[in-house]
DNA sequence: GGATCACGCAACCATTTGGTTGCACCTGCG
DNA sequence: CGCAGGTGCAACCAAATGGTTGCGTGATCC
């Protein structure tokens, strides 16, 4: 099973979806569909320019991508990451559970 | 659908990723077995306290359990709060899908 | 009983993070 | 053209983070 392979970006993606605001963008996003950092900001309860932060962050864990559409950028969520997340998570537990059933296997 | 009722941790568990250090203990210790802060200190590059430290968030997270042994306390990876996580992921991942084929039914 | 080993606590430090405000720069529209 | 709306810096700030060191306490082993 190829396990360990997993990139530089584990640390930007986890950080990136550490932060409950950066949770509620990209879910935002993902079901309310591609917006701008100014639409963004309306309905949070704090500037744009923190919007814009959060969205760098997003941006550099590849878990948004951003369209320049006239004088606003619109970010749309790009998801594919989330699968080096949780391919790295099934990997740990995978681990995890080896190891219980070796032990179960051994003891009474 | 039982989606949306994710507790309160997932600040905890996503940070408590987001750094490498505690994401190559927590696989230490899920495939070596549970292991004292001491020993988890002899193979990493920073100080006893610093690992220390780094078991407090995974232990907040839910991620790792502490179980006193004598005059040592061994620490043990208990990931079912990685589901949590995976769940949350899933969800989002979901909700941008039917989004997708949403648009993909309506355009072109 | 005494030396030793692992742990717990606290102070302290540099850097990162999440946020702000102010202002300059484009781009589109009437 | 002129102006309004959206972006893009940059400076600045408080709090959180990841790390250190020093020292006190408690269990174990001979």
């Amino acid at each position: 099973m190829r396990s360990s392979e997993f990139g530089i970006p584990l640390d930007a993606v986890f950080g990136a979806l550490a932060d409950p605001t950066r949770r509620t963008m990209i879910r935002r996003l993902a079901d309310s569909g591609p917006g701008t950092a100014t639409e963004l900001a309306r309905d949070l309860p704090i500037s744009r320019q923190a919007v814009v932060k959060h969205l760098q962050a997003l941006d550099a864990a590849g878990l948004v991508q951003a369209e320049r559409v006239g004088r606003e950028v619109r970010f749309a969520a790009t998801l594919d990451t989330l699968d080096d997340a949780s391919a790295w998570m099934a990997d740990v537990g995978a681990a995890w559970d080896r190891r219980l059933s070796r032990l179960r296997r051994r003891t009474r």
